[in-house]
Order: structure tokens, then sequence, then C-alpha cells
RNA sequence: GCGCCCAUGGCUCAGCUGGAUAGAGCGUCGGACUACGAAUCCGGAUGUCGCAGGUUCGAAUCCUGCUGGGCGCACCA
């Protein structure tokens, strides 16, 4: 329990010591500021540490080791989970936690099992993550798919924390890219049939193209050369469009990822909701008009210049639509958007924030997390790439060829904003320089434990015949100390909108495990520690499962 | 020209809301299978946290300037 946790516990402790300290007069205060609680990094620090004393040093105007004696010296541990705690370097206070109690937490951890880690902090609010939303004018690519595991996992730890999470794909349906597709199936329709035309370079190249046009020769034979031109390329384009969103949800699926609803732009035209949208920012006074050009004031919240929303043809811009489909997910009611972004449309962030601003929305509901560029690689060498000339590594592809789980982690092994280099051949390799086996193997290693256990006749045991004091060995508490943490790493992960923390600690968990492994054995002819440490195991278990499957990656029982 | 992001061992990167002696992996050198799974482990070496100032008890982290790199600055999406 979250609650109960050794962390909360001692930040309760601490805050009630200065409360009382206050409450006599002994500190100057107004009210206490946040209280942190820390592990420390050293065994020599104790097991957590607080800053408050440094912190109130300034306000209280005294010093920060008087300031920590007042504050140890008020403590009051009824439940006994300390064994001391000290006053080091410039103000520290050091808490040192009864061994026994470490154990005890792995009690809770167990009984909690496949729910350790989530907690209540969203409080059920309603949070939309948008992500991928490219435009159906080819398969996936490889950018997209780093953007779709990062959407995917940062919805699953805020599901995690607590929210209710929708998953959803904007279908950007219309526009000119749209025509350019319906183009390009015309042009190759007309190849497959003989004619000689010139295939313009605006249009899309790749081979899927041909395929489509290939389709409906083979369903329509050539009746379409009688027809209108613009209609034929219209009819093209929604049917090629609807050929290749299948593809696209499809390979969405093999790579584990399901969105609640996929959104097309052009629904927003049909019910009016750029139109609706335009009206509603016209009469709030955010629109002015210079000839036929219709500008939304987005400097009036901060944005460089103002931006159009109605060209001089009369066609909204794809601005405009953007704005009516947030307004739209607002109706739907979310407390609070999440729109997952490739980086090199960072620029765009001040006019989504303007339009959000618009429509009476506080500028923290809107949060835009951006993903940046893939470098593929292959054996160190750059696999080129050209989306123009259609050669380019499908999304696909790189699942088949490195599978799901090892594409998923190494698109998570960098913060999203950080560049990332995506190696094929690193990816498939079973070693330490791909994490992600690494730590499957740790949790493949555990079952196996658990097996022999079982053949041995050592059944796992329940969590009353456990003794807690037999783990007391530093590998042990260490790796109970990690395992506490979990709950932690997911809410920070969920603060910050940051997948990686996920990832970096799944390492460092697997670490410790296979460092103990090897230096200690689980099943020995001590049947109580045995049982102890087979109740470690399965606990570790838990968490590597609990974790892998926030990132969508498989927790094997055997490799 | 303006704006955003980045700069940490040889390489690729972590570093939580400022905390105590800056960490991993790869690579390199040297070790561990008659052992619950060697897809593992143990040990050695490697740093002016781009540069210069500032803020404070304390700065890789915050502020300013500079250098170097990426991206953006459409009536494209």
């Amino acid at each position: 329990m979250v609650d109960g946790s050794i962390k909360h516990r001692l930040t309760a402790l601490v805050e009630e010591a200065a409360g009382a300290c206050i409450a006599e007069g002994l500190l100057k205060l107004e009210n206490l500021p946040p209280v942190e609680m820390e592990m420390t990094k050293e065994a020599a620090h104790g097991d957590y540490a607080t800053n408050l004393a440094m912190i109130l040093a300034s306000p209280a105007r005294m010093s920060p080791r008087k300031i920590a004696e007042m504050i140890t010296g008020h403590l009051r541990d009824e439940r006994n989970i300390l064994e001391k705690s000290e006053i080091a370097g410039p103000g520290f206070i050091n808490f040192f936690v009864r061994e026994q109690v470490w154990a005890e937490e792995l009690k809770d951890i167990e009984r909690l099992g496949k729910s350790y880690g989530s907690t209540d902090t969203g409080r059920g609010r309603k949070i939309q993550v948008e992500f991928v939303s490219a435009n159906p004018t080819g398969p996936l690519h490889i950018g997209h798919a780093r953007g779709a595991v990062v959407g995917d996992v940062v919805a699953n730890i805020l599901a995690m924390s607590g929210y209710d999470i929708f998953r959803e794909y904007y279908i950007n349906d219309a526009g000119n890219q749209m025509n350019n597709l319906g183009k390009s199936v015309w042009y190759r329709y007309l190849e497959l049939l003989g004619k000689s035309v010139e295939f313009p370079d605006t249009c899309y190249q790749g081979d899927y193209i041909r395929d489509i046009a290939g389709d409906i020769l083979k369903k329509d034979g050539d009746l379409y050369l009688a027809k209108d031109e613009g209609e034929t390329i219209r009819a093209f384009t929604d049917y090629a469009a609807g050929i290749i969103l299948e593809g696209i949800k499809e390979d969405l699926k093999e790579f584990g990822i399901v969105f609640d609803r996929y959104f097309s732009e052009r629904v927003l035209y049909v019910n009016d909701g750029v139109a609706g949208l335009l009206a509603d920012l016209e009469e709030k006074g955010f629109i002015y008009r210079e000839e036929e050009t219709l500008w939304f004031k987005t400097t009036d919240f901060g944005d460089d210049k103002d931006r159009v929303v109605v060209r001089k043809n009369g066609e909204p811009t794809y601005f405009a639509a953007d704005i009516a489909y947030h307004k739209n997910k607002y109706e739907r009611g979310f407390d609070t958007i999440i729109d997952i972004w490739g980086a090199d449309h960072h620029g765009y962030i001040p006019r989504m924030h303007a339009g959000i601003q618009a429509l009476g929305h506080s500028r923290e509901t809107l949060r835009v997390v951006l993903v940046q560029l893939v470098n593929l690689l292959r054996d160190g060498k750059p696999v080129a790439m050209s989306t123009r000339s259609g050669e380019f590594v499908t999304m696909r592809e790189v699942v088949e060829e490195v599978g799901r789980d090892a594409a998923r982690y190494n698109f998570l092994m960098r913060r999203s904003d950080s560049h990332l280099d995506f190696d094929l051949e690193v990816a498939k390799r079973q070693s330490n320089e791909n994490p992600v086996y690494y730590v499957q193997y740790a949790h493949a290693r555990i079952c196996s434990i658990l097996r022999m256990a079982q053949d041995r006749g050592i059944g796992m045991p329940a969590s009353a015949d456990v003794d807690p004091q037999l783990l007391r060995i530093p590998e042990e508490i260490a790796l109970i100390k990690a395992l506490i943490r979990f709950p932690e790493i997911v809410e920070g992960s969920a603060r910050t909108l940051e997948p990686h923390r996920i990832t970096f600690y799944l390492n460092d968990l697997a670490g410790l495990f296979h460092s103990y492994y090897n230096k200690y054995k689980v099943i020995s002819e001590d049947e109580a520690v045995t049982k102890a440490r087979l109740f470690l195991m399965k606990c570790i278990a838990i968490v590597l499962n609990n974790a892998l499957l926030l990132l969508g990656v498989s927790a094997p029982e055997k490799m």
C-alpha cells in the first residue's frame, strides 16, 4: 500500500515532529513546506534522508543542524520502524530503518501481486492520449513506430496511476496529401492499362500504390476511363485511404497497440465542427479578416505571429481543423489532453496552446510530448530512407525482423525528446547490448528457480510462513529496497510523462537480481532460509512482470 | 535574423522537484560453468559534466552571455 509505505510513514513522522516544534514555538514558521524524503545512495547515510532542516534554515533563521536536532528530538516513532536517526553533513537527517521492516514490506508486494505499482494518483480523472495520427497515405514507418510505443506506454503508465485513459488516433484524411494519394493511384491505374503517363514526383511512389491500383483494375476493369477524372480521383482516394488505414490498424495491432477510437478529420467538416469553431472564435473576438483571409490572433496568447485559419481560396487550414478537433476533445469531457508529436512539430505548440486558451481552457490541460527522430542502422551503418521515393523501412518490417518485445523496448531506452539510434542487428542480438533480453532473462531465471523448488517438493510458502528476519544480507536488502521503489517510479513516470524511467528501473532491478543469483543459492539445505528467499524471488518476479507489462513487453517464463 | 531542444568517460546514454564521493551499457584488460539457466556474474582503467560568469549552506541540474550541433519559423500537414 502506498499510503503505508515506509517513505510515506517517515515523511509523516517528520511532518509531525516539525509541526510539534512549530506548535511549541521552537520553530518560528507560518507553515511547513512539503517534506522531501529520498532513499539514499550510500549505506553510510542510512536508508532515507530528508533535507528539511536545510530548507527551513533560511525562513526560520536558524542553523540547519540546530533545526535537525530539534526535529529528531521530537520524532515519535510509535510504529517502531526506525533503528536510529542521525544528523549528517550540512544538515541532512538520515534515517536507518529496522531490518525487519523491509521484509515486512515484501508481504505487501506479494499480497498486491498484479496490482502492485498501481496508485490512485489520478483519482479517475479522464485523460485522452492522441498519438500516431499519420495520414493514411502509406504504411507506418520506423519513425511512427517510436511515437506509437511512447504514446501507448504513456497511456499504460497513466492508467496504472489511476487515470481513466482513452487512446485516440486522428486520421488526417482531408487536404492535399489525400488528393495526391488519389492521383497516385489514378496514374498507376492508367499505367496498368497501358497508357503512357508521366508519374508526377509529388505523388507517392511506393509499390503499395500499384497494388491498390491493381486491385481496382481487377475489381472494376477499365470502366473509370470513361468517367470524370476528378470524380474518379476522389473515389480512388477514398478507396486507397480505406485500404491503407486497415493496414495501419493491423500493423499497430501486431505491435500491441489498440486504439479506443480512430477520429476522422473529415467528420469535423461534415458536422460543421470547423465552421462552428470559427464562429465561436469570431464571437469571442479572436478572429479578424484581411481581404479574403481569416486570421486568428494567436499572439494574444504568446504566439510569435497570428495564424491563418481560412485561406484566400476559402478553405480552412489544417490548423483550423486541429483546433476544432481539440475543442471536440474537451467537449467529450477529458480533464487533460496529451498529444504525442514528432519533434519537428515543436513550433506548432504555441499556436495550439493559443487555440485551447481561446476556447477557455488553461494551458496545463494540453500537454505535448515530443518524440525525436529515429536513426535506423544496420551494424552501425545508416539505412537509407526516403519517403518520396518510397524507399523506407516500414514499422511492420522492423517488428517482423527484431520482434515485438525487442522493438518496443529499444524505443523506450532513451528519453523521448532525444535522438535514438536503432540498430537492427543489435536489436536482434541476445547480449547485454540489448537490455530487453537481460530483463526478460531475469524473469525467466526466477521462474526456473520456482519450478526447480516445486520439483523438489518445496512449495511457495504462504506469507505467514516467511520469516522476514532471514532476509538480511545487504544484497537482499538492496533488492527489497528496489522493489519498494517501484510505485514511486511509476508515479514519477506518470507525472513527467517519461516512459524511459521504467526501462532504466528494470535494468537496475534485473542487474541486482543477476548479481545476487550468481552469489547466493536460493534453494539450499536450510528450509527456513529457502522459503524466505523463494518469497523474495516471487516478489521480484511480480515487479518485473508488472513493469514489463507496462511497457507492453512480455515476461517469459522460459526463453 | 528570431524561437525551441541538446552538449556528461573512447562510443551510446541515465542522473527524479537543486543535495552528500557524477552512474550504467558498449568497448578495453583480467577472471568465474562437476553450480537453482554463462542470454549471467566478478574485478581493474577511463571525467575540467562545452566555455565564462551569477544565484546559495550546496549547481551536471536554476539565471545570463558565449561557442558548437539539431529542429522550427506556410494561406503544407
